[in-house]
DNA sequence: AGCACGCCGACT
DNA sequence: GTCGGCGTGCTC
């Protein structure tokens, strides 16, 4: 429960006073509107004429002035059920909206994602006794067991009292309907179990206890971040959950963001062993009313420990003590549409907002983060072991030019006697190749056309399971065209190339009797698929898993004890600032699926180019050294986070008018030291969803203002004719 | 985001 | 002659 003294008190307006109230609709900012009869205070929601319509919105606090007085409009009340959005949250707000561009109320609708939730509570239609028996009411032994449970027990539903009574529903309904009962909504919100703090935790070793206590111990130290950087199979769940106890005890609230939740069965196993209990689950699978019984639930402080995705950053916690975002390297923390923010930074702003501390947990930090602990902004704990004198793997490369694997085929001679040693021992492998699908291109064995997605810059991806060739960017599936749109010949199509389905099919044909199963997005849409074959693997029902990289998602499996990397380079390709850090991060992370417990693991990397820094740091388990140099290279060329880039991407229905304008747009960058601005150019994908895309990328020198040059260069021409500028601070990826 | 106004094609 | 398509603009 939040503690009232710690909470300063909330700016007061008075009934016919001028006020902001953000709305979560992407305005400029908030507007002005007067106080009606009742006072109001910052962070209520309020209901407020807009146009022809009612909004909600929230008291942001005084009035700005610059609209006239007669064209104010007065609030027309407050949403008396919901509690006020907490000032740390506004704060939040405010915040991301200016480092992002994006208008305040965007960055407030992602708070406001369940309008629901600030309706009052209207629990299930529970029975209770009216207050006098209807006097014409016809005594029966049945009703009479019925009204005799109404009178002991808590108001039930009608099914739950039937059955107490160990009557048919229709007697209680027969009771409704003459009166003699009576049914109202249950005003109490359903509950959420309460994790137990004082548990006892798992014996920790002398490491982990150590880190465990310096975490816990920054509970009392107001804001902080913690860096806990532990390998692969170190225990780093574990540890940070010695400071979610300790947060527990002190009586506040546990954010937990996880990059993707609706994968991570394992860890809600985790929490739950530990805790007693399953946590707070928030990601964008919930069903509606889950949604907004678990705000509900957080806004009142009754949800202790929340664990989520990105979004989860924007809830009204109201006592807040501890944010933990684990594996903090990881892309998926990056919001690339809409509003673009990077949760893993964000979280930082929230926990610096609110005066507390977070702790950042990875194996593969993010160069970012490395950064910020040696110039002392973080401090680090280190778990440099595995867990239970497990051992990290042994990690070779394959190289392909001197032992290829077999026209049309995938795995290398070197992987396929591994596999064999690892089935014969009774143990399980698993492929790794960062490719949905069967095949990524299908062309015409006549002429070279290759199948493209009508709306992208994209080949069609063949899957064959499916039956469909699809577009990964916009979801355009067609099924395979029986004569080739160019030249008209029939049965020409050739599959290009390899995708996790491909390589499972090679793994069949090698290994006909291994129990294998492919896990990628599509094999696993939902929590429940993706639960099923975790558990097939950790339990040993499965001998083999082919995957995409949602295999190196955390996961623990203790006979897993040879990771195949199909197509070490793959992720290599492509201009990208962060090529060599995602590739060396992801590798790393799938490689440390591999001998988690007493058996030792191995790894082998099937590359072209085996004398890649990357491969050469895998293989020498140098991860340090690797990044040291990645850091140097960024800090020769002044990229982050030595210096800081912007993209903005501008798209249009026609490339003609679009280039116009990004030449005018061009024109109109106010000249200033320590900002380059670089494009226009075709971006990435220069044809997504069928608009055409530009890009400028502004890089800027450490101290420049580049958020106040971008507002007064975006301020400087408007686009018309269905042209958009999407603004991205601190870009990730390459869009 | 809604909900208006506004200007060009297929209906009664 | 209207009904209605969704393009542009405004909402304190």
């Amino acid at each position: 429960m939040p503690a009232a003294s710690a909470t300063p008190p909330r700016p007061e307006f008075s009934p016919g006073s001028r006020i902001a109230v953000l709305l979560p609709l992407p305005l400029a900012g908030p507007y002005d509107y007067r106080v009606g009869a009742e006072p109001v205070a910052a962070g209520d929601f309020v209901r407020v004429p807009l146009g022809k319509r009612e909004a909600v919105g929230v008291v942001w606090g005084a009035g700005g002035g610059d609209v006239a007085p007669d064209r104010l409009r007065a609030i027309a009340g407050r949403m008396e059920a919901a509690a006020p959005l907490p000032d740390p949250l506004r704060a939040l707000i405010d915040w991301v909206a200016a480092y992002t561009l994006a208008p305040p109320g965007a960055v407030l609708k992602m708070a406001m994602s369940v309008p629901a939730a600030l309706e009052p509570v209207r629990g299930p239609l529970l029975c209770h006794l009216a207050d006098s028996a209807p006097p014409e009411l016809r005594p029966s032994a049945a009703r009479a067991r019925v009204l005799d449970c109404a009178a002991r027990l808590p108001p039930l539903t009608a099914t739950d009292l039937a059955r107490e009574s160990g009557v048919s529903p229709g007697v209680v309904s027969g009771l409704i309907k003459a009166g003699a009962l009576v049914v109202a909504p249950s005003a109490l919100p359903p509950p959420v179990p309460i994790p137990d703090a004082l548990r006892p935790g798992p014996s920790l070793s002398p490491d982990q206890a150590k880190a465990a206590t310096a975490l816990a111990q920054s509970l009392n130290g107001g804001f902080s971040v913690t860096l806990l950087d532990g390998v692969t199979g170190s225990g780093k769940t574990e540890v940070y959950f010695e400071a979610v106890a300790a947060a527990l005890a002190a009586g506040r609230q546990v954010l937990v963001l996880l990059p993707e939740i609706a994968l991570s069965t394992q860890w809600l196993d985790r929490f739950a062993a530990r805790f007693g209990c399953p946590p707070s689950e928030w990601h964008s699978e919930l069903s509606d009313a889950r949604r907004r019984d678990t705000w509900r639930a957080v806004a009142s402080g009754r949800a202790s420990v929340v664990v989520g995705a990105r979004s989860a950053l924007f809830l009204p916690f109201p006592d807040l003590g501890l944010i933990v975002v684990d594996e903090e390297h990881d892309g998926a923390f990056k919001q690339e549409d809409g509003v673009c923010y990077h949760a893993r930074d964000m979280a930082v702003v929230r926990a610096r907002l609110g005066g507390i501390p977070v702790v950042l947990a990875s194996a593969t930090p993010a160069l970012e983060t490395v950064t910020n602990v040696q110039a002392g902004r973080y401090r680090k704990l280190v778990l440099p072991d595995r867990h239970a004198g497990a051992t990290l793997p042994a990690i070779a490369t394959i190289d392909l030019r001197r032992h290829p694997p077999p026209r049309g085929r995938w795995l290398s001679p070197g992987l396929v006697a591994a596999l064999t040693e690892t089935v014969a021992a009774g143990e399980q492998a698993m492929l790794y190749l960062n490719r949905r699908g069967y095949a990524p291109l299908t062309l015409c064995r006549v002429c070279g056309f290759r199948l493209r997605c009508p709306n992208c810059t994209a080949w069609l991806v063949e899957h064959r399971g499916a039956g469909r060739l699809i577009c990964h960017h916009c979801g355009y599936a067609v099924r395979r065209p029986d004569s080739c749109p160019e030249c008209g010949s029939e049965e020409g199509f050739t599959a290009c190339g390899p995708g996790v389905e491909r390589v499972a099919e090679e793994a069949s044909l090698l290994f006909p009797d291994l129990r294998q199963a492919v896990m990628t997005s599509d094999t696993c849409g939902g929590p429940t698929a993706a639960a099923a074959l975790v558990g097939a693997m950790a339990e040993g029902r499965l001998d083999l898993l082919v995957g995409t990289q949602i295999v190196a998602k955390g996961y623990h499996f203790p006979r897993l004890t040879l990771v195949g990397i199909v197509d070490a380079d793959l992720g290599l390709e492509g201009g990208d600032l962060r090529a060599a850090e995602r590739t060396f991060q992801l590798l790393s992370q799938v490689s440390g699926r591999a001998g988690r417990a007493e058996r030792p693991g191995r790894v082998l990397l099937q590359t072209w180019q085996p004398d890649h820094p990357v491969m050469r740091a895998l293989v020498a388990g140098d991860r340090d050294g690797f990044m040291e140099r990645e850091a140097e290279m960024r800090r020769a060329a002044l990229m982050p986070p030595f210096g800081r880039l912007a993209a903005l991407i501008l798209s249009g229905p026609e490339p003609d008018p679009l280039d116009d304008f990004a030449r005018k747009m061009a024109r109109a960058a106010p000249p200033a030291a320590g900002i380059d601005v670089l494009g226009p150019a075709p971006a990435p994908l220069a044809l997504l969803r069928g608009r055409h895309r530009r890009r400028f990328l502004v890089k800027a020198e450490r101290g420049v203002p580049l958020q106040a040059w971008l507002r007064d260069w975006l301020g400087r021409i408007v686009p018309t004719g269905g042209i958009r500028v999407q603004v991205d601070v601190d870009p990730t990826g390459f869009q």
